[in-house]
DNA sequence: TTTACTAGTGTGTAAGATACACTTTAAAAT
DNA sequence: ATTTTAAAGTGTATCTTACACACTAGTAAA
């Protein structure tokens, strides 16, 4: 180990460290991993590259950070300039740095995860022909450490929604308590007791009731809840509540 | 809302958002938020800058990514350059990129938090002029942002002491429970109730109890345990057990 | 009127979390 | 030798939360 004597030595370190050098620039990608929901199971957006390199295979959307804006700016830019979604719940997961991860140049990239309801968002041109939802199962192999991405985004996700109610952010503003269930079920990828969950869900106390039925799934109909986001913030700041599922 | 309606559109803004630009490029920091403690209190490692800017303020210690290296190499670079230190237990935290959060040129941050134990890297070098121990709550204002930083740390190893033995990083390898309880209290910030504490560790069945004794706190003596590396892995891999406190 | 299909509902049991106070040990002091 | 001192070490009862489990209700279609 290097021991260091004197404040003299120490400074040079630190020049040597600190000093601002051109040489090092670098490009800093933004990926965005993308997940959908669409009442059944979770999926993930993936588009088919049409440049090089790799172009022809799928990877996550992504692009370049921007002089004039910071990361969460440019994940939101490149989130809407390909898909024409704005307004989404999205989270910075983690920094690849890898030195040949881009083949193409030397670049990072600071990967962020989005969480969307398929249905309500249809039609804002994620169904151009380059860009698909994919079965989280059934997603092809992707370009660079886009893989690994995801498999980071996956565990981050399952670990958040245990504990914060970003699960809404998946599911339309009002929905079920099977398509609550169904999507635990895909996020955690396993089954769950419906009285179980259901108790538990109430007992947090922080869905409204609706007087209103989705009638589409059943000859009964099942009641439909929203999340009381109100609701949820007073008891966090109130009680220090934790969401817990 | 935008709407994609058709491939040469989607190409020509995958091209626009994905070819590699140098006027893009920056420059891209690691900083260090160094964790220790010394079997009564948790600490921060903190220099105080001898350069421009805000030469004379107290910061973390940092450096930046070379071309050659990747982000956990450059912070193991940085780590040791600064303090001497090697092996030490690191993990990447957040990335930064407010755009004047550096006022003398665009630099992005990626943050790293450290474990170590003070006491057996006492004269690694880090008692030179520049460098200082702070108590949590007695840290002086920091330059940038590294202030969130450090909040940001705070929470994370707040999060990760519960449910994964990191703890042990910041103990000699020989500790007593006493020290163990002590080093959960000051991360949780709150008292632990001693038989809990105990009972609760014992129950993780991944300590070994030593045929020896600390005896330079108390008259009678306070057994000294190891943590069992090799034993938690296994349980882990085996019964998918989870360290939880 | 019957059939078919999913929604909706409650309780008993096991496991885990928490609250709580006295005895033991060995060195130091007398 | 005896007493004092200071922290180590130890167990149980109670409360809370997690989990297992099966039948009835309601509506549309046949």
């Amino acid at each position: 180990m290097k021991i260091i004597n004197n404040l003299e030595e120490a400074e040079d370190i630190n020049m040597q460290l600190n000093y601002y050098n051109k040489e090092d620039q670098v490009l800093l990608a933004v990926d965005c991993i993308i997940f959908g929901f669409d009442k059944e199971n979770l999926k993930i957006l993936l588009i088919k590259r049409n440049f090089e390199p790799e172009k022809g295979k799928w990877s996550l959307i992504g692009g370049f950070l921007k002089k004039n804006e910071n990361l969460d700016q440019a994940a939101v830019r490149v989130l809407h300039t390909l898909t024409g979604l704005g307004d989404i719940y999205m989270e910075q997961l983690y920094t690849f740095s890898k030195i040949d991860r881009d083949p193409g140049q030397r670049t990072i990239s600071v990967s962020y995860y989005a969480l969307i309801d398929v249905e309500s968002h249809k039609f804002d041109g994620i169904q151009i022909d380059s860009a698909r939802w994919f079965e989280l199962n059934e997603a092809p192999d992707l370009i660079f450490d886009h893989n690994e991405m995801i498999k980071r985004a996956m565990a981050r996700l399952r670990r958040r929604a245990l504990t914060k109610p970003i699960g809404f952010e998946l599911l339309p503003e009002k929905f079920t308590m099977r398509q609550l269930q169904n999507l635990y079920e895909s996020i955690l990828d396993k089954k769950l007791d419906k009285r179980n969950f259901i108790n538990k869900i109430n007992s947090l106390d922080v869905l409204i009731k609706l007087d209103e039925k989705d009638m589409t799934v059943s000859r009964k109909g099942a009641y439909l809840y929203v999340f009381d986001k109100e609701k949820y913030n007073k008891k966090v700041e109130e009680d220090g509540f934790t969401f817990k599922i």
